[in-house]
DNA sequence: ACCTGAACACCGTTCAAGT
DNA sequence: ACCTGAACACCGTTCAAGT
């Protein structure tokens, strides 16, 4: 059905959906409340694609951080999904709670206790999400243009940044960083492990 | 002016806002190109409010704190202008190239170099614009509905979770993960300074 | 159970015409 | 320079009527 939205959001529209479909508007409301629902509907299959997979396998940073890339990548090109997600919930969507059944299976095997599991969850996809936003943007996002006497820091620090991708570079500063903290509170949490790093830690399974 | 969107802004029409001014709608297209410019005019007003200060007097990362939470708590109120800000040029926006004129002028005088300035300000503000989507998300976002024995880890980490703000409290593991993070970046980026922690390091101004 | 066609109540925006 | 009034090209959604 939704298998075809190759030409943008922009142009997700009930109408253009149902000429697609070779039928009147009003037919899609047989299979849809409203819009809404259609939009969940995309969003748990884009999460159907995102690698949560090293959950099973991996130390839970290592899988998280693989997690947090391949979910980064998919709503950098589902961007209009973003501001769906964040208000629309989770019951019924079939693959999305899979996905977060294999996180948090992961982490709590890793050695977070369970009442901080879906705050670590919500933090990381909090900065999945706006980065996706972020890489979406235009690239002179931050140009001061004529106001650039009065910001002289901030305009040379714009000029001096050159990376290919800058919103990628952005990405990966901030979830090195995260990572890293997460590490850290980790460590914090739970007394020293026996013979591994706390880095490396699984925990029981 | 715009000191009247006290109704929310799913009622900031064009029509709506035109009523409020005494004014037909198509005469508001002689102060403003588009919506949208009414939109950034807004967001640059809620920018003015930030708390910028910090940078002047406090260590970086103390700044970095509590700009990005009275960054969040503005945006919690203002939160349909998020997915604006990401693709919304700063270019003509005043107050918003000031604070970022303050943050970068900050993190450089932290120790920062100018080319990763503005990476770290887009993750720091990446996190925050998401959590301040998240902060609006309904409380049972997370209920996993009649799909419970398919997914018990996760079921249990939600109900696990009794924090009284939830988003906020999402908010205070990520961001105190993320400074963490970037403390021990920077601490990587530069020499050990002589007598300060890094932590506590200022740099040249 | 699923469709059509007409209609409704909106949107943002344009444009000729006025003062 | 700034306004009005009418119109345009859309939106999502409802609902009686058909098969």
């Amino acid at each position: 059905m939704a298998l075809i939205e190759s030409r943008g959001y922009r142009a997700l529209t009930m109408a253009a959906l149902a000429r697609e479909l070779r039928v009147s508007p009003s037919a899609l409301y047989n299979h849809v409340r409203a819009k809404q629902d259609l939009l969940r509907w995309i969003q748990d299959h884009v999460n159907e694609g995102i690698d949560a997979s090293g959950f099973a396998t991996e130390p839970w940073d290592v899988a998280l951080e693989r997690w947090a890339r391949s979910y980064r990548d998919a709503y950098a090109r589902h961007a209009p999904l973003v501001p769906v997600i964040a208000v629309a919930p989770v019951a019924g969507a079939a693959h999305t709670i899979a996905m977060y059944e294999r996180v948090a299976a992961g982490l709590q095997a890793g050695g977070w206790p369970a009442e901080a599991v879906i705050d670590v969850i919500v933090a990381v996809e909090s900065f999945v999400l706006a980065s996706a936003l972020d890489a979406t943007s235009p690239p002179d996002i931050f140009d001061v243009g004529d106001l650039a006497a009065q910001a002289p820091v901030f305009a040379a620090a714009v000029a001096a940044r050159r990376a290919a991708d800058p919103a990628r570079a952005a990405f990966d500063v901030g979830l090195t960083a995260l990572l890293d903290g997460l590490r850290t509170r980790l460590a914090r949490l739970q007394p020293a492990p026996s013979g591994e790093t706390s880095s490396r830690a699984r925990g029981v399974n």
